[in-house]
DNA sequence: TCCTTTTGCTAGCAGTGCTAGAAACGAGAG
DNA sequence: CTCTCGTTTCTAGCACTGCTAGCAAAAGGA
């Protein structure tokens, strides 16, 4: 039984070392340099020893997913509720989201752009995803008025996610980037 | 000069030829499929015939997304002129942006949500691509209010954008699409 | 007809994700 | 302490990618 669970935990440790090495180096130098072949030598193991792990790339990817999503959660979840008043919150917010997608843009882009097989607007989702919506959700719904609550959320996080990915493609020019957050929050909040 | 004109008369026909095929092989099979082995094939000619033409696969994608941007700013002229009042051209345009994309989304994604390497936001940015975000700017000039025009048609573009990418990444459920167009247009022209 | 220049091809490089089959390792039995 | 049997891990390789050097063929001019 001892030698069984021993083995399970260095399994589960060099899953964990698989992941993180996968974030850190997407993070440093983007997912095009996330090679196998690199995570491998990161981890000091060979090539097919992650697919022991994870099916493919793809899954590593969404491991890296799931992970961010627990830390943006834990963001907004600061951000809405260190707020004073609601338009506060709501304020802050947005502001943590576009400030976690700008920190860490290969992180962000592997939650919410790039194609990963992952269950989102579905009970099936990654529960950190739905917590970190739920925050967004919470600072929206006093401007909600005659709108439903979930549609409206989601437009508003359509458009903030929007507002960044476009900025970070170069199809927008940076120096409105403040003004536009600015007119989507203003926007929706009346 | 007559030889020449020939000459360079057939090598821009073949380069229309390749942006052509790229286009049809990236809408019919994604872009993934657009290898330049494929389209070597498809062009029937050797694979370095398409670095005669352009630097590299970059280039040709760039040149679909150059084309994009005149077929979109099409739709959304005709969108515009044909609607009656200020209130239903931008529903129309917006509703014609939302279609161009649902449509050809192998073109869209080139054209906005892929890296490539072209001038967006500035006075090289492609002409027709200026055009095509005139017709929206002048769609929303009516519901302006005090914000700055360019600043909101941007905003507005971005919450455009935002919606229709995380639908078809599968990031928002189906069935609310439509409601949260509206929400979006409502909140926009008020 | 011969020569020169242009044009397009064959073959190959270094890299990718992924996998089959061999080798090394570790745990228990004698 | 040694041997055997299952796991675990690695080496080597496949089929593919974008891209390019250098040779062969075609075309135009003398």
């Amino acid at each position: 039984m001892s030698i069984q669970t021993r083995r399970e935990r260095e399994r589960a440790e060099r899953e964990r070392l698989i992941v993180t090495a996968a974030r850190e180096l997407a993070e440093s130098e983007g997912w095009d340099a996330v090679t196998t072949r690199r995570l491998a030598e990161e981890i000091e193991y060979s090539q097919p020893v992650l697919y022991s792990h994870f099916k493919g790339k793809d899954a590593i990817m969404a491991a890296v997913a799931v992970e961010g999503f627990a830390d943006l959660a834990a963001e907004l979840r600061a951000a809405r509720t260190s707020a004073t008043g609601p338009r506060q919150a709501l304020a802050d917010v947005v502001e943590a989201y576009a400030a976690f997608a700008e920190r860490r843009p290969a992180l962000y882009d592997v939650m919410f752009t790039l194609a990963v097989d992952l269950p989102f607007a579905t009970l099936q989702a990654p529960e950190a995803l739905q917590q970190g919506f739920d925050e967004l959700r919470q600072a929206v719904r006093p401007f909600a008025g005659d709108d439903d609550l979930e549609m409206l959320t989601e437009t508003i996080w359509s458009g903030l996610h929007g507002l960044l990915t476009l900025m970070r493609n170069g199809r927008l020019r940076p120096e409105g980037h403040r003004q536009r957050l600015a007119i989507l929050i203003r926007r929706f909040s009346s």
